[in-house]
DNA sequence: CATGAATGAGTGTTCATTCAT
DNA sequence: AATGAATGAACACTCATTCAT
């Protein structure tokens, strides 16, 4: 029983691994990223085979956490409408609180060292938000539409609201409700 | 800055840049780019000072050539939807027929090496488009949020649909209809 | 210099090492070593303080083996000739039964990490078969050349024959016979 | 037409490797080579792909640097023993003449980085040697034998001698002599 | 102006060795 | 004693940029 691989370890390696994308980009070396989490460069490989991998995988906790802060709390008995705007609230409220990792995610998502197969369990990580989608826009405009199509119009209404909300986060709830009336105006 | 002799070599430069970022991404070596375009590694410096400086004006270069297209036969009689229909067509368009020009162009606008003042220029070049979103929210649901939130919508839902109809060109149209129709809902 | 507890254990090092000299060379990991032996990287260096010693011991444990084959049986009551061959063939058969013994030796040989102490015991080790090529070249062409130039002859025959050997395995007791003869002309 | 890829500079990276792999062995870093031969270790790239590369290059370097030395004022109407002899001295005199290209080239002999290819060819280098050679032992004891066991026979006494020469080098014609007869005994 | 050799800082990863458990 | 995580120096190779020709 030598020392375990510490989960601790993990987490801060992963929590600087965010802080520093947001500051050096994906390009940040390894060895920053190791001394910020307080190791040693090496030891960074005891936990992430390779650069690609530790991207890999914060792309998937930061989608994990994303995802199950937007469905906290989720209110089954109202209609959907609302249930949809409890998500889209908890998912903004997400991006303005934490965002160092809704950036370091927007890095993420654009690289090209994440992997078809990552970006697949991405997507099944938001199954539920994608759900709701479905469902709010299964009588409206776009019901003819692939789904990652609309998919993306979600994404982008979402990521431009986040920013507005960062931007003027003293209005931010108002800024919330703006992007989401928007949304439902494309949805349904 | 007086510009270099050969607008030429400068032009398969940046053509070459574009189709080199395309498949090697933004971290493509200059070397490769100069070799693309058919001169040698160090010709390129002689062209841009530095690969941030080429990136910088490739962006305005595709920007350019983009919003310019879009533009294209403005029917300044007829009424604002169709006019703001009209500029859309030839965006879409023009995104479909230069997929690698389209596809670079997203690339920089992620990349942390487009300064602001590019930006900035940037938006300039899109003043007319602007202008045409800018009046038909004037009296839509987002007629008091910020220019920046509306610009990043409206681009967001642009995004989508280059992806929709580059991924079914067979129907290409009727998805450009569609994202358009999206967008006006959004916006008035 | 206490030895360690357990003698199995560090068997399994010297033989892991051999096998994986062979397949990687003397540049192999300590870690494949350790994994080859079943045991933890750590461990290794309980049996053996470092890598370089590891190498040292092993050179040493080959030799030995190598040289007390040779003697086996050794027949006491026949002529010089006949004893010399007899060490020879033994030496030989050693070589082909174990050849990955043999070659993790050849490559230990050349080897920097072995120290000359560690070749000096090497050269003790193998004396009962130097004093036979001593006594066979006493009255031959070499009898007043040094005894290193001669055994280094010897060695290269030796090699030689080995190496012609194993390519051609099923006339090996020929070409053992040849080699011994080669030999023997130098020598006598 | 920019400054031309310099032959003195190949040659002085070859030269330090030379020396670099003498004192340091084939794990001589790059960038030492690099500073022996008094350039920048990235140039060291601009002429030898690889350091594997380096090496296989420079084997051949040596190897045909030696050869040329050993068929130097070939006699072509002396007898075959004597032919031969002036082939060996002449070798013999290069290894004495210059120990560390020697010493290299024995390094780089054992070395897994050289190619079978590169092999090849060093064998093609010494054909002229290897035919003498063949001459020589045509009516003798190995007649039969393969070309390569004879090959390796005749290096390794040439090894041999070369060692003893250098350790002794007051008497270094002499012991080159009695090689040579050695050799003879063998092969004749 | 064009060329491509020269430069040298920068980087992901490996690995012998140490040490907490 | 055994384990395997921790350490950090080391290293081959890349690449933007400079500069001699």
């Amino acid at each position: 029983m030598p020392r375990p691989k510490s989960d601790d370890k993990r987490s801060a390696i992963l929590a600087a691994a965010t802080r520093i994308i947001v500051t050096k980009g994906l390009s940040a070396p390894t060895m920053g990223i190791a001394k910020e989490a307080g190791i040693a460069n090496g030891s960074l490989f005891t936990y992430f085979e390779t650069k690609a991998d530790l991207f890999n995988q914060l792309y998937l906790e930061l989608k994990a956490e994303m995802a199950s802060t937007a469905m906290k709390d989720f209110p089954d008995q109202v209609e959907l409408r609302e249930q949809f705007f409890h998500v889209w609230r908890n998912w903004m409220n997400w991006a303005v609180s934490f965002p160092e990792k809704r950036r370091a995610l927007a890095q993420l998502v654009v690289s090209d060292e994440i992997t078809p197969a990552t970006r697949e369990a991405g997507h099944k990580i938001m199954a539920k938000i994608a759900e709701l989608m479905e469902r709010s826009r299964a009588d409206g405009p776009l019901r003819n539409s692939p789904r990652s199509f609309v998919a993306a119009l979600m994404n982008s209404v979402a990521e431009a609201t986040m920013d507005y909300m960062v931007q003027d986060s003293k209005n931010a709830k108002k800024h919330s409700r703006v992007g989401f009336d928007a949304l439902w105006r494309i949805l349904a």
